[in-house]
DNA sequence: ACCTGAACACCGTTCAAGT
DNA sequence: ACCTGAACACCGTTCAAGT
């Protein structure tokens, strides 16, 4: 939108007085609708009509931005109701999560490939160990904490990161149509279902494919594994 | 090691010769040993002795390179024997796609994070599509293609990818010590367990401190859940 | 406190020109 | 066929200087 800062006199206010909020808010648009290798700081700034060593008083380094960004996507997920059954709390939660990310792709690779530098994401987590917790869970914790997470935002960053750029798609589609059927028996054979649905054998994204079965299926085995692993109550 | 090209005359050949090989392997290894971010064209050529223009002719862009080095990767891992029981045959491949990952962290975090170019790196999934037609699994192929790919690849990933730039632990460290015990009343409350050992809150990296057990109680519930979605078949 | 303007040390990529 | 040397259009970050 605006340009390199006009003329404005050295030291003097920006006209549109600049916020760390400002800051954040913008680069979360612009990697939202430009992608991330769009970002930079200077283009930040351009698009803010400040030079580039603003950023810099604001908010830290390009590194310390991008975990406010993250920061800004994850906390607008909301936790599902407590009081609800265990196995729904937790199907809705990673839902939640999906369709967060799915909304805003490009933000949520992001998320997800770099390390989270605020502690203030750990709300999930921390939700997610009380209710293992709270349904019995005792000598397995951690380990059935680290593989609800690890394979849900796992699955959701796979999803979420496509085989091909965007102008070349057509290309990756008649890869996958003509795979050798010596070296790729299976896949060849199973190629109509299997074909722009399966991870790594598809040509569309994310967004524009998404995986909903695929996610739900994990998400079953997933519980149903926890629950077979539950100390027996008697009701 | 070697510097510069040094006054060679223009268009000299290169005292080494310079193949497509011999670019990926020492791409390969600048990432492995400096790291990815120490990675770029230009110190690449550095290393190589060559102008970075000679790169281009050889291997194409740095998309192109970064693609054959992820394919160097991946065809290391060599599949499980055949006439194994499926669920052994399952667990063997994850633990050698994780043991080859952990053995080359950086790579593996590069291949998994961006879109693999290279046909060639289907064979694993073949492999899988097979076996689960194999044991009978035909509905729900797709999904549970999806489910152990996402989860298994995911996990590791998130294994891989430390809450910390290697000079700063010892911050994050002190500051998942010292969480407000009112806004995270369960992690602080387990923290003698989960603390360096669960996703989101380690200080140490994957490699320092891997999470075997907990890949396969992941293996495990994946595993047991597929087992419990076969088609009942009387011996 | 907040911002400019310039500088530094990098990038990826292209291309005419050489052998 | 293979490589140089230079150029172009970018980066992130720092810092003295201004108001």
């Amino acid at each position: 939108m605006s340009a390199v800062p006009a003329g404005r006199k050295r030291g003097a206010r920006a006209e549109v007085p600049i916020t760390k909020d400002a800051i954040v808010e913008t680069a979360f648009r612009i990697i939202e609708e430009r992608g991330l290798e769009a970002f930079s700081m200077r283009s930040l700034a351009t698009e803010l009509g400040v030079f580039p060593a603003t950023l810099y008083w604001h908010v830290g380094d390009r590194s310390c931005l991008l975990g406010l960004v993250e920061h800004r996507w994850i906390e607008e997920v909301v936790l599902p109701d407590e009081c609800t059954d265990w196995r729904d709390w937790m199907l809705q939660l990673g839902r939640r999560y999906r369709a967060h990310a799915l909304a805003h792709p490009n933000v949520a690779r992001l998320a997800t490939i770099e390390r989270a530098r605020n502690v203030d994401s750990l709300v999930i987590p921390d939700a997610i160990v009380g209710k293992l917790i709270e349904i019995g869970l005792d000598r397995d914790l951690v380990h059935a904490y680290n593989a609800i997470m690890g394979a849900v935002r796992g699955f959701v960053l796979l999803e979420l990161s496509p085989r091909s750029e965007p102008d070349a798609e057509s290309d990756v589609e008649s890869d996958l149509r003509n795979l050798d059927e010596e070296r790729f028996p299976n896949i060849t054979a199973q190629f109509d279902r299997l074909g722009d649905h399966a991870l790594s054998m598809r040509w569309s994204n994310g967004v524009d494919r998404p995986l909903n079965d695929s996610f739900d299926f994990l998400m079953s085995l997933l519980i149903d594994g926890l629950a077979a692993r539950l100390p027996v109550t008697r009701p």
